[in-house]
RNA sequence: GGGAGAGUGGCGGAAUUGGUAUACGCGGUUGACUUAAAAUCAACUGUCCAUUUGGACUUGAGGGUUCGAGUCCCUCCUCUCCCACCA
């Protein structure tokens, strides 16, 4: 027969569909497995190919899992709210509802062709009046437990998507989708409070099985940094400026203050300002540069002085003058700094352009003192000595105090410190950038020279590090930052160290500590139409009130004018029908807020709605059955774009954690396991329909077969790297399918009982290795070793039992489902192949002999077998007698280094 | 400017984590089959000498540690991604 991939797709398609192969019992399952990727986001150009590669990524996994004995739950859905959506409804001139259909149809018509082993049923769409409904639920959880509030603020537009854009949809001052660069706009928004989460956001990162660079990500985006908060009064005025600084030991040296250009004191008409007009012109000058215009890399700072005021610097009661920059963020702190031009760059820049006083504060202590090594071996002693003699006079070696360096080009310190055990020194030779500090479990840990954390890691490690004044330029801000200084021009604190200095300052001048975080609030109003409405009636005489649970959903109306209006206010405002309702406490007349919720939010918990689709639930209760999901959730994998490692993944887990504090769900974390899968491009190029370099995955469907594409996009390069398109090496692929049908084409062959003993060990290799990789997400070795198996079954097709042929099968099976489903059928295998047990490895005996690598000189001149307990001895003889390598033998080997079993290496 | 990561044949990529570098596939060369082509099958395919049996050199460049380095350390170069005035 031949191999005719349309025609098998299409009747394996059609019958695990009709006999429900993929739908686990959500309610009974004993193994339950969530097997979860990113629901898409539906755009009518289609599934593109780095898509499908996700996609059928993901469920090469999935379906591995479930011959293993799970019960894998793989949903599908589309998140088709949202910017994407309507942004493209308005390309092509259609309104977004009637696209969502269109839309909807083709992409589960390419998603149930590309062979994934999808729970349909449970499918679910984020603008589904059935879906959205609980979201606004989830909204007016939000509000009751107070993490949702409303607050008048600078929020980023877009004045090409005429929208309001949260920070992370801010990309260097650009609007995440067109480009166009921000401008800042007062509007009135409805936020989540999620910085009440920071810390335990920040803190459950380390319990994530999850890549690190994502966890960095994450980290990194929260941004945590402990300081102080100090107050500065105002000369002759009642008010007064806080700032926050990480640095209250700098405070004397603080010779002027800046207020961020939004600073509310600014506003304040009892101020004297001697200069009002010139400071409220600079004020609105940088309320209409754009983002991008207020930093941009590089640029020269600018500012005004506010004159006829000044603060007081409240270490020593001196005025200092107050400037304005917009440099200082309004969003971050306190919105004013007190600045220290002796101890940071951007004070610095800002005081050399107005000239204004630098104070050095911070004497770098004069003994520098680092590191290092328990294990000392003699090379770290001879490059000491090295460079300890060449600097004669610098100090003695005994005792270990002076070493030269090159990059300072000046001495250190070398001391013993109060380690419980010792001696520690230094390990460097040339530049010290990095230093290498070996811990007493023996893991060595690097510390970044010029990186602050990693400074005060090493700090709190217990590693002083203090830095001679002449040995570095005061403009190296880390080293200064981080060199454990003495106080100077300080009064009182002169001579105390910087770390016992700033909470020392911070409690004499009633300041507090505090810590700050660079994460801000969720933005989630979107002056938008397609998105669900927010579920909140505003009372003159009540307030804002939520909409009450039985008159959910509020369904998004269909209306013509879908467009952004450009006002701020959303398409819906201008829908009475929509916006005039009664209030739900006093009957009276109200309006109902008109913009709608952010995509984010729709796909915030989405994961915890799938197991629960059809399970009878009110939508006045919570949008999941208890039981259900105490079964599948948290989500066991899930995989997808690492352009999601903040946002999406951010705020998914913000739900739940709120969630479970509610007592809503019985896990703080949603995802168990997260891996972020490679970006395909084209040309180089990320795919998008503007580049016009879209590569559609149903053309390469139709030609080849979905087995023929699985394989060859899992072939490419392992799961979780990308890696430009090409169809080149497809031909590779199809050969080995053609040759896999081939050598199945006679289930009546005859054939050995039981395999040889080549063919047995072929086969438990390939059993372990493809276990392995797939477990890995390296499918691509795994077709690899699935090919050379395959080429050994060629060599003696006889000599493999049945046995062993279908154990193959079912090792391809997850990579290619379609063919190995009908070769299993061929051969009068009982029910579907995708349910079968996976191989187990057969347990090899051990056998007596291995495999030794002989080396010369670490050279390999040849790979003998002998018997695996042999001695060096033995070993050794044997060889001597070996005419090949007789020639080595001429002198005795210096040295010999024997690994038994293994390896045995001659050094002559 | 900060952070993360990567440099291996003509190409996609392997290398049980310090022990045969270039698995597997593409592409290429030659041959078989064919009137011919495609398909298929077989052999070869990192570079340079010797061309027989070998030998030398090769993982961005340079240095180091080691009996032994693609893998660890240092310096430099190049590229990709993310973030970006966060006090």
């Amino acid at each position: 027969m031949r191999y005719n991939p349309a025609k098998i797709e299409k009747k394996w398609r059609k019958k695990w569909f009709k006999e429900k192969t993929y739908e686990p019992d959500l309610v009974r399952a004993k193994n339950p497995y969530y097997n979860l990727m990113m629901f898409p986001y539906p755009s009518a150009e289609g599934l593109h190919i780095g898509s499908v590669r996700t996609f059928t990524g993901v469920d090469i996994y999935g379906r591995f899992k479930r011959m293993q004995g799970h019960d894998v739950f793989e949903p599908i859905g589309l998140d088709g709210f949202g910017i994407h959506s309507e942004n493209y409804a308005l390309r092509i001139n259609q309104h977004p509802m009637k696209l969502a259909k269109v839309t909807e149809k083709n992409f589960y018509r390419q998603l149930s062709e590309i062979g994934n082993a999808f729970a349909w049923r449970e499918r679910l769409e984020t603008y589904d009046p059935a879906y959205y409904q609980h979201t606004q639920w989830l909204f007016i959880q939000m509000f009751k437990h107070n993490l949702a509030y409303r607050k008048k603020a600078k929020v980023n537009w877009c004045p090409s998507c005429l929208t309001v854009l949260a920070d992370e949809q801010v990309i260097a001052g650009k609007c995440e989708r067109c480009g166009t660069p921000v401008v800042k706009k007062d509007l009135e928004q409805w936020f989540f409070k999620i910085t009440d989460y920071a810390e335990r956001l920040l803190a459950n990162i380390e319990k994530l099985d999850w890549s690190d660079p994502i966890k960095t990500a994450q980290r990194n985006w929260i941004g945590k940094s402990e300081g102080a908060e100090l107050e500065f009064r105002i000369k002759n005025h009642e008010s007064s400026i806080k700032v926050f600084t990480t640095r209250p030991d700098t405070l004397f040296g603080a010779t002027y203050m800046v207020l961020a250009p939004e600073h509310p004191l600014l506003a304040n008409s009892t101020l004297q300002m001697a200069n009002r007009e010139a400071v409220e012109k600079y004020i609105q000058a940088a309320a209409q540069k754009s983002e991008i215009e207020r930093t941009a890399a590089g640029k020269e700072k600018t500012g005004i002085e506010v004159k006829g005021v000044s603060a007081v610097n409240p270490a020593n009661q001196e005025a200092i003058p107050i400037w304005i920059s917009d440099y200082v963020l309004a969003t971050y702190g306190t919105g004013a700094i007190m600045a220290v031009p002796a101890h940071d760059e951007r004070d610095f820049e800002f005081a050399k352009k107005f000239k204004l006083p630098i104070l050095q504060v911070i004497e770098p202590n004069s003994s520098f003192i680092v590191v290092i090594s328990r294990s000392l071996n003699k090379n770290f002693y001879e490059q000491i000595q090295k460079f300890a003699k060449v600097t004669p006079g610098t100090g003695t070696w005994n005792g270990l105090n002076l070493i030269y360096t090159e990059e300072v080009g000046k001495v250190f310190d070398i001391a013993e410190k109060n380690f419980t055990s010792g001696p520690w020194y230094i390990h460097s030779e040339g530049p010290v950038k990095k230093i290498l500090l070996h811990a007493a479990d023996g893991k060595n840990e690097r510390f970044d020279w010029g990186n602050k954390d990693e400074f005060r890691k090493a700090y709190e490690f217990g590693i002083k590090i203090e830095i001679k004044k002449e040995q570095l330029d005061f403009s190296d801000v880390y080293a200064a930052y981080i060199g454990e200084g003495v106080l100077i021009n300080s009064g009182k604190f002169n001579g105390l160290k910087s770390e016992e200095a700033k909470w020392a300052i911070t409690k004499a001048v009633g300041g507090e500590k505090k810590v700050q975080y660079r994460l801000r609030d969720w933005l989630i109003s979107r002056q938008r139409y397609w998105g669900p409405p927010i579920p909140m009636i505003f009372c003159n005489d009540c307030g804002w009130q939520p909409v009450p649970d039985k008159d959910l959903p509020v369904k998004l109306p269909f209306i013509r004018e879908f467009r952004p209006t450009g006002t701020g206010a959303s398409p819906l405002a201008s829908v009475k029908s929509f916006h005039q309702v009664k209030c739900p406490k006093c009957q009276g007349r109200a309006r109902r807020e008109t913009d709608v919720s952010d995509t984010f939010f729709d796909s915030a918990w989405y994961f915890l709605r799938y197991p629960s689709v059809h399970a009878k639930i009110s939508k006045l209760e919570i949008p999941w059955d208890q039981e259900i999901t105490r079964r599948w959730l948290p989500v066991d994998m899930y995989i997808g774009g690492a352009e999601h490692s903040v946002l999406h993944l951010l705020y998914s887990r913000f739900m739940t954690m709120a969630l479970h504090d509610w007592g809503l769900v019985h896990f703080e974390e949603p995802f168990a396991t997260f891996r972020a899968h490679g970006l395909i491009t084209k040309n180089g190029a990320k795919m998008s329909k503007s580049k016009g370099n879209i590569v559609s995955p149903d053309s390469y469907m139709k030609a080849y077969g979905v087995d023929a594409i699985r394989l060859y996009l899992a072939f490419l390069a392992p799961l979780t790297e990308g890696g430009d398109f090409r169809d080149s090496g497809i031909r590779g692929i199809t050969r080995f399918l053609m040759r896999v049908w081939n050598f199945y084409q006679d289930p009546k062959i005859k054939l050995a009982r039981v395999s040889d003993e080549k063919i047995q060990k072929l086969v438990s290799q390939t059993i372990q290795k493809v276990s392995r990789d797939i477990q890995n997400l390296q499918y691509n070795t795994a077709i690899s070793a699935l090919m050379i198996a395959m080429s050994g079954f060629e060599k003696s097709p006889e000599n493999v039992s049945k046995e062993d042929r279908m154990q193959f099968l079912k090792l391809l099976s997850p990579l290619a489902p379609f063919i190995t489903e009908e070769l299993w059928s061929i051969w009068k295998q009982k029910g579907t192949i995708h349910h079968s047990r996976w191989p187990e490895a057969r347990v090899e005996k051990a056998s007596d002999t291995a495999e030794f690598i002989i080396q010369i000189n670490g050279k390999t001149r040849a790979i003998l077998e002998f018997p695996r307990n042999i001695s060096e001895a033995g070993i050794s003889a044997s060889l001597a007698k070996n005419n090949a390598l007789a020639k080595f033998f001429i002198a005795p080997p210096k040295k010999v280094v024997f690994i038994p079993g293994r390896l045995i290496n001659f050094v002559i």
